[in-house]
DNA sequence: GGTGTTGTTCGAATGTTGTCGAACAAGGGT
DNA sequence: ACCCTTGTTCGACAACATTCGAACAACACC
């Protein structure tokens, strides 16, 4: 089956918005923006393998990861370039930590 | 009643993204962003006067708006500086016009 | 006081989303 | 071949979102 990882063009900005909209989704891409590379596995937020996959799906189809296979398990990577050039700021800031104060 | 205007400080992140991530409200932020103060009823996007009043109260809950009364009608106007400061480059990212190529 | 305009709130219908366990698929190792 | 690890998909369920019409509130104006 195909990876179904779009085009940033071909998603609509409210969709980029929801994907981003979620704790366990800012979660996984804060730890990506940092880390670079990730096995799907990696990111233990408290939640079942079905929804942490569930979630990552979410987070391809708005086109904001790209994931590969590897062995047996799949390497997800932020599209960082992509979003930025589309999305100026965005990512910056919404990965970057926000002060209570 | 209060307005309830909350400081965008003691509103998560991603309660403004999906603030953000809908249609309707998007339209509301991108016609106040241009026009500046607008009246409630000024927004017309097809959508009957309770939903619009929802979406309104959404926008102003998540911090992004603030409504003061004027007679009969309601002034709204978007938080731009204080978005722009806590959050860098998302109202801009999210408001420019999105070329589909 | 009565009427019209402008919004808000209520209740209900409908749709979408987050979550899980269980079943399944694909690889790697022994 | 067998098992373990890693993820995905399937149903199901609960929670939340969007939408509407109708009822209500506040104000202005005659």
């Amino acid at each position: 089956m195909e990876p179904h990882e779009p085009d940033l063009t071909a998603v609509p900005v409210t969709a980029v918005l929801a994907a981003l909209a979620d704790d366990v989704r800012l979660q996984i891409v804060r730890a990506l923006a940092e880390g670079g590379e990730a096995a799907c596995g990696s990111f233990d937020f408290g939640v079942s393998k079905a929804t942490r996959s569930h979630h990552l799906k979410v987070l391809r189809e708005a086109g904001l990861t790209r994931t590969r296979a590897a062995g047996t398990s799949r390497l997800v990577r932020l599209r960082r370039d992509e979003v930025d050039k589309r999305y100026p700021g965005l990512l910056d800031a919404v990965l970057t930590p926000h002060p209570p104060a």
